[in-house]
DNA sequence: TTGAAAGCGCTAACAC
DNA sequence: GTGTTAGCGCTTTCAA
C-alpha cells in the first residue's frame, strides 16, 4: 500500500501541492473553503504528512530534546510531565534521554540530540560533567539550549533554578534553632550548582550562629542509596557524634536515617535529620523527613515555556539568565527535638 | 554558516556523492582506502548526516518509539536503561513518552509516534486502555509493536512479561503459611493482565488451602499513595480485620501500612503485609516490606533485542508469542511472624 | 568498485 | 487566494 501524499490530495481536488500544504497548515492566506476540502479529503485518504519532507525542507523538526541525569525521581517525572504539558499544546513533542550521571553518556546522547535536529534543548547535567563543550555545537547553530536544576554557574545560558542557597541556609537553620550544634552535612559533587549552594547555605547559617566551619563534617557522596547507608556508618564510627544531620537529597538522608535507627540513635533525640526534594520516600520512613519542597512540576513547564516562546519569536531568551522558582521547608519528625 | 553535505565532501575528493553516502556506511562495495579518506574528510569538515533527508529516501528513522504509564517508578527508569542499553549498540534511539495512566494521552502519543514514523513501538498499557485500536495503524504498516508488563490478553502480538499469576500465588501462600487465614487483596484494575493474574494467584492459593474466596476482601484501586492510604483507613473501620494483605503493587502497601501502623495496629503481627515490585521504597518502610522482584531491566533490554532483531531481519518476532521472565518471593520483617 | 540520474514529499520564493 | 518552479540532502536503481 502506498503512502498518500500531498499530490494525491490535490489532483482529487484538481489543484495545486502548494495549496494543499497551506490547506494542512494554518496559513494565512487561505480560503476557507477549500481548507475544508483539504481537510475533509486528507481524512479520507488517510493522509499523514511525512515529517522528514517536512523537516528537510523548513529545517524544524518541532522536537525539543531532554537531557536528564536520571528519570527515575519523583522530581524528574514531574519535570517532564511539566514539560510535555506545555509541549504538546504548541505541536511540539520530546526526544527524552537520560545520561545515568555519566559525562560520556551525557556527551553521546547531546550528540544524538543534534544529528536529529532537535529545534532546542532542554538539559540538567550529569553530577562530574566539567564543561560545556558538547552544548556549543547548538549555540553555534543557534539552537536555543536551556538548563533546569543543574545549571552552569558562569554561564550565560538560561537556567531555571530555585534558590538552593536559601533553602540550605533555611534547613540548617532550623536545625540549629532545634538546638543542634554538631551539624553534619552529607554534600553532592559540588561541581554542581545545586550541592554547592546549598553547602553555602549551610556554612551560612553556621556562620551566622557563630559556629566555626568544620571540614571533617561535610561529607561528599554521590548522594545514593549505598552512599547513605555508608555516611550512617561512617556517624556510627566516629568518636564525636553529630547531634544534627543535612543531607543534600532525601534518599541520601533516608538511608543514613535507617542505618542509624537500626543502631539504636534516636531520631531526633539523638541526631535530627533533614533532606531535601521532599521525594515520596520522605514520608514514609519513620519519623517523617524534614525536607526541602522542590517544584518540578513547575520547573518543567517554565523551561519548556520559555524555549516554546523563544523558537516562535514570542520572547527572546537570551533576555533572560536565571529562573527562579520557589521552594519551602517542610518541617516533620526527623527533626523537631 | 553553511551545512557540509556529502557533495562537499565530494567535491574535496573529486569523486561522486554516491560513493561518499557508501563511504559513511558499511556498504559492501567500497574500497577501504576510499573509505577512510572520506570518513577523515568528513570529520574535518565538520559533517554531521542529515537524518530527515535518509530517512525521506530509506523510509527507515532508526527511532524506536515507547509509551508507558509513567516514568517515576524504578521498574520504569531501569526497564527504559536496559532498552537504550540495548537500542545505542544498534544505532536506535529512542523517543519516549508517559500516557500518565490515561488512554487518550495513550492515543496521542501512539499518534505522535505513528506520524514521525518510528521504526518500531515498545508499550506498556495505560491502567484503563480497552482495545488496541490505536496501535493497528502500525500493525498495517507493518511497523513492529511490542508490549512488555502491561500487555493485551488475547493478542497475537509479541509481549514481555514475568508470570503474575505464579507470583501472586507465591505472596499469597507465604501469607497462608505465616499463618493468615483471613488475607485482604488491594488489586489493581483487572482490565490488566498483570492486576488480573496477580488476583488470579490469590485466589488459586486460597483454594489450596481451603479457603473460600470473599470478594469483599478484594479492593480495587489505582493503587496509588492515597489509595494505599485509603485502603489502611477502610481496613481500621472493618468489623472483622484481615489478618494479611497482599498489595499488588509495594507503593499501596506502604502507604496502607503506614496508616495502619499509626492507628496502633502492628505489623506482621496484628496483619501481615506484602507487596509487589521491589521498589526501594520496600526497603524504607519498617518493617521492610515482603516483595516480589521484578526485572525491569532485564525485561527492558529483551524487548528492545527481540524488535530490533525483527528490524534487522536477523529474526521473526511474529513466531514468538510471550517471553516470560522469572521474578521472585522476596520475603522481609512485614510477613515474617 | 564507482558513478549518473532520478526522486523521496514537502515548502519557500516568487509570480499571477 | 492560488499556482509554478525549484530544491532541501540523501539513497536507490541501473549502468559502466
Amino acid at each position: 500500500m502506498k503512502e498518500v501524499t500531498i499530490y494525491d490530495i490535490a489532483k482529487h481536488l484538481n489543484i495545486s501541492a502548494t495549496t494543499v500544504s497551506r490547506g494542512l497548515k494554518d496559513h494565512p492566506s487561505i480560503n476557507k473553503k477549500t481548507k475544508k476540502k483539504i481537510v475533509d479529503i486528507a481524512k479520507e485518504l488517510g493522509y499523514r504528512s511525512n515529517t522528514f519532507a517536512s523537516s528537510l525542507r523548513s529545517k524544524r523538526t518541532h522536537t525539543i530534546g531532554i537531557i536528564v541525569p536520571r528519570l527515575n525521581s519523583h522530581f524528574m517525572s514531574a519535570a517532564i510531565a511539566g514539560m510535555e504539558n506545555v509541549a504538546n499544546e504548541e505541536g511540539y513533542h520530546l526526544l527524552i534521554s537520560q545520561s545515568l550521571e555519566s559525562t560520556k553518556k551525557e556527551i553521546d546522547n547531546a550528540h544524538t540530540m543534534f544529528t536529529n535536529r532537535v529545534d532546542g534543548l532542554i538539559a540538567s547535567l550529569a553530577s562530574d560533567t566539567e564543561n560545556n563543550a558538547h552544548f556549543e555545537a547548538f549555540v553555534n547553530k543557534n539552537v536555543p539550549v536551556i538548563f533546569f536544576d543543574r545549571v552552569f554557574d558562569n554561564d550565560q545560558s538560561t537556567g531555571i533554578v530555585i534558590d538552593n542557597l536559601k533553602a540550605g541556609y533555611e534547613v540548617t537553620k532550623h536545625l540549629l534553632q532545634q538546638g543542634c550544634k554538631r551539624i553534619m552535612h552529607l554534600a553532592g559533587n559540588t561541581r554542581r550548582n545545586v550541592y554547592e549552594e546549598r553547602l553555602k547555605g549551610y556554612k551560612r547559617a553556621l556562620k551566622e550562629y557563630h559556629i566555626p566551619f568544620d571540614e571533617s563534617l561535610v561529607q561528599t557522596s554521590n548522594l545514593s542509596e549505598q552512599a547513605g547507608t555508608q555516611a550512617g556508618e561512617y556517624i556510627l564510627n566516629m568518636q564525636h557524634r553529630p547531634d544534627g544531620i543535612f543531607a543534600a537529597n532525601d534518599i541520601c538522608a533516608v538511608f543514613c536515617m535507617l542505618t542509624l535507627l537500626k543502631a539504636g540513635i534516636r531520631v531526633p533525640q539523638d541526631i535530627a535529620i533533614a533532606g531535601f526534594n521532599n521525594d515520596p520516600i520522605s514520608q514514609v520512613v519513620q519519623p517523617n523527613l524534614t525536607t526541602i519542597s522542590y517544584p518540578g512540576y513547575e520547573m518543567g513547564k517554565a523551561a519548556a515555556s520559555c524555549l516554546i516562546d523563544h523558537l516562535s519569536g514570542r520572547s527572546d531568551m537570551k533576555t533572560t539568565n536565571k529562573i527562579i522558582l520557589s521552594s519551602e521547608l517542610i518541617i516533620r519528625g526527623s527533626s523537631l527535638k
